[in-house]
DNA sequence: CGTAGGCCTTACGCAGGCGTTACGCCGGCC
DNA sequence: GGCCGGCGTAACGCCTGCGTAAGGCCTACG
């Protein structure tokens, strides 16, 4: 999840709920901030307070509505009339609740929300005889199946997502570990080690170097 | 399930009773209530008091039933006329029942709607030599019975029903037990554990470690 | 009122995922 | 020709996540 809301006191309460409840939250605490995390990272679903300073939370939902993402968002507004539940749905946010609310309904709403982008997000990866199932987690080459750990899965998914383009290894860092991930660590190539040991030969994975790796 | 109904006391006894049934049962008061979690959760069927105080239930009725889900109605209603059911019937409901009625005659209306509701499935799951029976609360390995309990049958039933795919435990705590799961719980390890040794040998379900569980 | 079984919790041991350090190879550059 | 930066690879250790046992609570039932 990503949490934005200018309150900060209350953002953080919020994202310590979250936590508790099991998910995986970054906070942000203005529009602008948000855009380059959701520029960087992928979400299954941003919290979305309308009213921010700077960057209005309306803006933020018409950028990320205008580009096809998979990413859902749920609104959260200080007044609860009828009109701003409309505005916020038009504006293409996918779901909407008036402050003050219930904590136990905002976890229901992101749950749900969640689940309908994961439904959303997954087409079967295929290139050369490679194939990848997000949703199923499943990955085979030549119709055998691969073992994965969630790390190497990861890496191999955005390689096959980037369609034979070259992806850094700072790339790699944001999508399949977090935003805090330290960008001296040598992780990244023990784990592309291990995945072409996995995938076997001839070899899938091609090292550009300087600037990343590609399929 | 999820039991609408004002009377407090009726709908807790109608939930604890469809609970010792194998059911997974959430409870609303009113009609608002229930068209929140509507919203945010998935169910197989609604039991829907029709006199409810504040949004009734014909206009909770008529929510479900034009937005295209699967989600089946059984209405409960206090005068039990011909009328009523009519009424009822045209609003979108796919099956109605007066109040007072038998227990045993709301169990058997239920499974034969939550059936309805899954036939994009077939009635009875088979995988490998695993027969299960969702109808009957029937599994056999091999066409030898196994004695399951409910959470062992449901977790079962998912992982089934799933067809091979990965499904996480939080998937397994949602489905099979409720929305007050403790996310951080035990519980579903200690199933799956016991579940692995009352399928016996070969071991059927494998873990995938960090994501969840597959057949 | 006692018993049995379902279910959840706590506690603990263990394998494996993952990050680290260290080192060797290779190509480019002054 | 020596230096250096980028990468591959091996080996080590931490610590997360899972399996498993044991105990306790609650409900159903006799």
């Amino acid at each position: 999840m990503l949490v934005v809301e200018d309150e900060e006191v209350l953002a953080a309460a919020v994202a310590r709920g979250l936590r508790r409840e099991g998910m995986a939250v970054d906070i942000s605490h203005d529009g602008a901030d948000a855009l380059g995390k959701l520029d960087v990272n992928r979400y299954d679903v941003v919290v979305l307070d309308r009213d921010l300073p700077g960057v209005h939370g309306d803006q933020v939902c018409r950028a990320l509505a205008s580009q096809a993402t998979p990413t859902r968002i749920l609104m959260l507004t200080a007044s609860g009339t009828v009109d701003d539940r409309v505005d916020g749905l038009t504006l293409g946010a996918d779901d909407y609740l008036g402050k003050p609310f219930a904590f136990s309904e905002l976890v229901a709403r992101l749950r749900a929300l969640a689940r309908r982008s994961r439904d959303a997000l997954p087409p079967v990866l295929e290139r050369h005889d490679l194939r990848l199932d997000p949703a199923r987690r499943e990955a085979t080459r030549g119709g055998h199946f691969l073992r994965l750990t969630r790390k190497e899965f990861g890496v191999l998914e955005a390689l096959m997502a980037a369609d034979g383009a070259v992806v850094s290894a700072e790339d790699l860092l944001e999508r399949v570990w977090d935003e805090h991930a330290d960008p001296f660590t040598n992780t990244v190539r023990v784990t592309i080690m291990n995945l072409r040991r996995k995938l076997g030969r001839p070899p899938l994975i091609e090292t550009v170097v300087g600037v990343g790796y590609r399929l």
